[in-house]
DNA sequence: TGGCTATTTGGCTATATTGCCAAATAGATT
DNA sequence: AATCTATTTGGCAATATAGCCAAATAGCCA
């Protein structure tokens, strides 16, 4: 049932882990605005360089975001675009919950 | 601009976390057909008792699921039901990736 | 060519996650 | 109460991930 497909569920989980972290949330987010280099990316995430680096490399091999190199900078630029869809969906959820908590506790 | 959001990206990466791993996202598809036990999910996942119960509160955690107990068995079904959303997207990204590997090696 | 800037890669330590076993808990049945 | 079954929790070893520094690479400009 799962054993059989396993590699299946794997590839589809690389997708869900390279979202899977802060950083990388919020550099999808600001690429979902527009392409942005990794100096750009860098400066508003105040983390190295090779930090930066990495972390678009895990969104690139997720297939989430696309590189394009242009002189010396290399923009990156959303490739995935529905993941833009997850966020409201995510974000709607800790709403609820969150109103959840508050009813809970006034009640 | 992120330094100080950093606690809000890290909540948010929390139901990407969730989902970040085959067994958990095997459990999520399953549970889109109706409520299981833990005893279902275990037999289905062939994995110990204790590591599908993990898996389950990562998810429970994360809001994804909601669990209630029936008897002695513990019956488990999707609370955020637009993460379904994201299982098409992520599978109609790899098709397409497949397909233009497969266009880049036959060209 | 030599030097300059942007990015990537290698390597390291610290931390987090996974999956098993064993033990604890919760509810049902006798 | 004693026992049985389903699930959870604690603990451990193996593995993966994050972030830094240093070094390598790539393209520009003098």
């Amino acid at each position: 049932m799962f054993r059989k497909n396993r590699a299946h569920y794997e590839k589809r989980s690389q997708v869900f882990k390279a979202l899977a972290h802060p950083a990388r949330l919020f550099m999808v987010e600001q690429l979902a605005a527009g392409e942005k280099c990794v100096c750009e990316l860098t400066a508003m995430l105040e983390l190295d360089t090779s930090t930066v680096s990495k972390h678009l490399s895990v969104l690139k091999n997720a297939g989430v975001v696309s590189d394009q190199k242009r002189g010396l900078l290399v923009y990156y630029s959303i490739k995935m675009t529905c993941v833009l869809g997850f966020f409201s969906c995510v974000q709607q959820s800790l709403d609820e919950e969150a109103r959840e908590h508050l009813s809970a506790s006034t009640a």
